[in-house]
DNA sequence: CCCTTATTATAAGCATGCTTATCATTTGGG
DNA sequence: CCCAAATGATAAGCATGCTTATAATAAGGG
C-alpha cells in the first residue's frame, strides 16, 4: 500500500480536486462554484430548512455554510426568512433565478461526470458509488468518535 | 443519477474531505497536515527535484506548492538548496527530522484508512483503487483540454 | 551580441474547509 | 420565575486549492 502507488487518501483527494477543477473549467461563466451548486441542490429538496439543519445534510460545519449562504444571498439566489417561532433561526428558500441556475449547473455536472467516467463500465460505476457510500458512512461515524489508536505493531 | 442519491462529484468530494478531516483528528499533535505529509511523501521518492517538477508530480499548481514548502521549511523539515547551474531553481531535500515525521504520519494514515475501509472486501478495495486511478487519468487529461461542450440534448 | 520568448518561483486575491470563541436566544430544572 | 445549559448563527484566524500577474533568469533566433 505504501510503496509505488499513492495511498487511497491521496488518490481520493486528487480525484475529487481534479473533478472540482474540471467542473469549474466547464462552468466558467455560470457564476456558480461547485460548492454553491451543492448548497442549492440540497436546498431544493428541503426548502424552508434552517441553517444548522442544512449543514447537517451537507456534513459541513455551520460556519462553512454561513459564508456560502452569504454569497448566495448576495447573488439573490436564496432568501433568509426569519422563523416566526424562534428568533435565532433563519428559514432558507430558493429564488426563481436559483431554479434556473440549478438546471444549467446540472447539465455541466453531467458533462463533467461523463468526461471523468470515460471507459468505465456501468457495473464498475455502480460499484464505485456503492463503495464510496460505505466509505462516507464509515467516516461520518468515525469523525464523531474519539481519535483512533495508532497500532504500533504496524499491522493494518 | 440526479434524484435521491448525491452525484459522483458530491460523493467523492465528501469522502475525500471526511477522510482528510479524520486524518487530521487522528494526527492531532503530529504537527503535520495531510497536504504537508503528501509533499514529504512524494519528495522522499524524488529528493533533489525542483519545485515545478514536484508540483507536476503532485498535480497541483506551483504556487500551491510554494506555500506548503514555505511552511515545511519553517518547520525545518525540508531544505531549499540553490541549483548550481540555474539560479532560478531550488533543489529540494528532506531533513532528518522529516524522515522521522514521515514514519509517524504513515502509521496515522494506515489507521485512518482502516477506519474508512471497514467492512469492504479486499477485492472491492482493489476495484476502488483501480477505478479511481482511471478517473484520475481521465481528469488530468481533460483538464488540459478545452472546456467540454454541454450537450443541450440532456443526454449523457 | 541582443532581443524575444519560455521557464521558475513567488505574490495577490478569492473560495471553502476547519477549530475555537462569542453573542443572542430558548429551554428546562429547581 | 430564574438561572444554567443547550442551540443557532456568526466571527476570527489558519490551511490549501485556484486564477491571474510579476520578477528574475535562461535559452535561442537573427
Amino acid at each position: 500500500m505504501e510503496d509505488q502507488s499513492p495511498t487511497l487518501g491521496f488518490l481520493l483527494h486528487d480525484v475529487a480536486r481534479l473533478l472540482r477543477k474540471r467542473f469549474e473549467q466547464n462552468a466558467r461563466g455560470s457564476g456558480l462554484t461547485r460548492s454553491q451548486w451543492q448548497v442549492l441542490a440540497y436546498l431544493s429538496r428541503s426548502e424552508g430548512i434552517n441553517q444548522s439543519g442544512l449543514a447537517d445534510l451537507l456534513d459541513v460545519e455551520p460556519i462553512t455554510l454561513t459564508r456560502i449562504l452569504d454569497k448566495l444571498e448576495g447573488l439573490k439566489l436564496i432568501e433568509r426568512r426569519p422563523d416566526p417561532s424562534d428568533r435565532r433561526v433563519w428559514n432558507l428558500h430558493l429564488t426563481a433565478a436559483a431554479r434556473q441556475k440549478l438546471q444549467q449547473a446540472r447539465k455541466i455536472g453531467d458533462a463533467t461526470r461523463a468526461e471523468a467516467l470515460a471507459g468505465i463500465s456501468a457495473s464498475d460505476r455502480q460499484q464505485l458509488l456503492k463503495t464510496l457510500q460505505v466509505l462516507k458512512t464509515n467516516l461520518v461515524e468515525a469523525c464523531d468518535a474519539p481519535a483512533a489508536e495508532q497500532k504500533r505493531t504496524g499491522h493494518v
